[in-house]
DNA sequence: TTGTAGGCGTTATCAG
DNA sequence: CTGATAACGCCTACAA
């Protein structure tokens, strides 16, 4: 027998608006035998309960398999426990790491990750950025340092703590690489072995400020050694490999034929090489080629890749770090410098000509 | 001049909580001269409210900057706008493209992703799926058709729609692959050229439902026409270059050398590519190969990789079409295949022994 | 240490 | 068609 028609005499009652069929606060509350603040200052485990009602709350709150609601969460404490990463493509493996490191870190705190896409796009990452921002993240992983103005005022107005990553960042907090000195490392490198005249094949600079800065340092290198490499000896399309077989082609038919060819990613290089069997170039005797990223089929190509190898998982670890140390007051770093080495292979050799 | 100190002489008021520092619908109904109630109307559309006072609403609310509450909204309307996603591994580009194009169907329609990473493990993606139902999330999307009961149980009760992808499953609604036919569709083709001892590398099937189908339909055709794959004929093991190389290492030490070898992915078949060259083995001479997936360098490895072909955006695409469909009330189809096709390259021929 | 109750920002019901 | 106003589920300042 259930009674159930104990309720209004009084017809001022609203129907009742749909509820979720989950458990509430107050559901654990009755079962436990105690208050809703009780079973609350339990599960956010920070408070000073006795000892014994925890235990007992916590094995009731266990039994009834509930689980909080994380918005009613969100909107009581203002705090969201939720993180966003705005890559520009979750396609790139190298990012699908880093985010990968990024959430698995975030988890480990209890914290849940929003991840976005901008397709390297600035005006589409406005719009992920303010729609993250609707959703009251606590804090924001970036890529880069280049993002539309509106993004850094949005994040500061709204006084959302963010981390630039994949780069170093004079004027805000970043996670990277010293994309510049990656840059001079791959270079004089190739000076070492002898080379004097350059080809480099990357993606469009001015959708990735990580391409540019290895550019400049390049350029830089090479400068101060052996002149420089003209705007035409700098081919910069797409990130794919066909992309990389079109920069070589382009570069064949230049008057000054390079005989080093500085490579954005490994998948370039790898069109690279490809071209270069085509037009029956030797590897490294007439070519030398270099990759970025140290990918997992860099190692197999024939012949093996000489690339820069990239700590990516720790951009997202390290990421993750900051932005808790943020979130929860804690002192932190301006700037952290992820690791990376040259890794020499077979794709390059002093000129023999 | 302001008044602001109308309020109460009664101190019965408490001390005020950190809020947000966002405007709220009060600012903009205020800014508007209209009620919250009217704002909340114009902002989601559907309602009848007067034309002239909608786009007097609107422009207030667009000057004003104005985004609304995300928490808020999911906790009052019981609906939280937000989907979420849990695979295998991200930093698979295979599912980091299905992924991205569910991510880009949602957003259109205004929903937001919540992605998550289960490491093949399904402990985890039970503990995945716990923490995404807590966000109150509208539905989810599942990669295989084999989980935890627990999950099941966990869907139903809460009444979460959800969509199995990459497979066809005929116990629930999913979208993806006939990866039976496409095993049998690859051993038809080995066959049709004359083999008849076959090898396979791949994935551990206790961790791929989807690895399981596939070596499922490679028996069924040879069985039908030539016997059959003993156990020590399948290498199972993970997925990165190197298994395919120790899988074929594996296959050249047993007793009836395979003339063919059928491997569950690209990669796999990369690292058995390079085996086969470094035992000195010619293909497609000595050997066949074939991969799955299609991948960038399948076309370009050294001869090129015949592969089967996996229009593995669709799955995205169709499954958040599924999902809203569920979500919005509107008739759904319970399954969707999605197509395959076999790319012929130059890693397979007739055996010339 | 525990309970009571007001409010977080929004939506949806009901009355006008 | 518009405006009050009661939830939504939880947290936390305050009282006990």
């Amino acid at each position: 027998m259930t009674i159930d028609s104990e309720l209004p005499g009084s017809s001022t009652k609203r129907a009742s608006r749909p509820r979720a069929n989950s458990l509430t606060v107050r559901d654990v509350a009755k079962a436990a035998g105690v208050s809703p603040a009780t079973v609350s200052r339990v599960l956010n485990g920070n408070d000073r309960v006795d000892e014994k009602l925890r235990k007992h709350v916590e094995r009731v709150a266990d039994d009834l398999g509930y689980t909080p609601h994380a918005a009613a969460r969100a909107l009581a404490s203002q705090r969201s426990h939720t993180i966003a990463a705005v890559v520009p493509s979750l396609e790139d493996p190298n990012f699908a790491v880093g985010v990968s490191a990024l959430q698995q870190a975030l988890t480990v705190e209890g914290y849940t990750l929003l991840i976005a896409n901008s397709n390297y796009d600035e005006e589409e990452e406005l719009r992920q950025v303010r729609a993250l921002a609707a959703h009251g993240i606590a804090g924001m992983m970036l890529v880069g340092a280049q993002h539309s103005s509106q993004v850094y005022d949005l994040l500061e107005t709204r006084n959302i703590p963010f981390v630039n990553t994949w780069v170093l960042d004079k004027g805000h907090p970043s996670v990277g690489f010293d994309n510049y000195q990656i840059g001079r490392t791959v270079a004089n490198y190739l000076l070492d072995l002898g080379h004097t005249c350059f080809g480099v094949v990357a993606q469009r600079s001015p959708r990735s400020d990580r391409a540019a800065s290895r550019l400049a340092g390049i350029r830089a290198a090479l400068q101060e050694r052996a002149g420089y490499v003209p705007h035409e000896y700098v081919i910069d399309r797409s990130h794919r490999i066909m992309d990389g077989q079109h920069g070589l082609r382009m570069l064949l038919a230049l008057p000054d034929r390079p005989t080093a060819i500085i490579c954005g990613t490994d998948t370039l290089a790898f069109g690279v090489l490809v071209e270069a069997q085509a037009q029956g170039l030797r590897v490294p005797e007439d070519l030398s080629v270099t990759g970025i990223n140290d990918v997992e089929f860099a190692a197999h190509l024939t012949p093996p890749l000489t690339t820069v190898r990239l700590a990516v998982s720790e951009v997202g670890m390290h990421a993750a770090e900051y932005l808790l140390a943020r979130i929860e007051g804690r002192p932190t770093l301006p700037a952290m410098s992820i690791p990376f080495s040259l890794i020499v292979r077979g794709s390059t050799g002093s000129p023999k000509r």
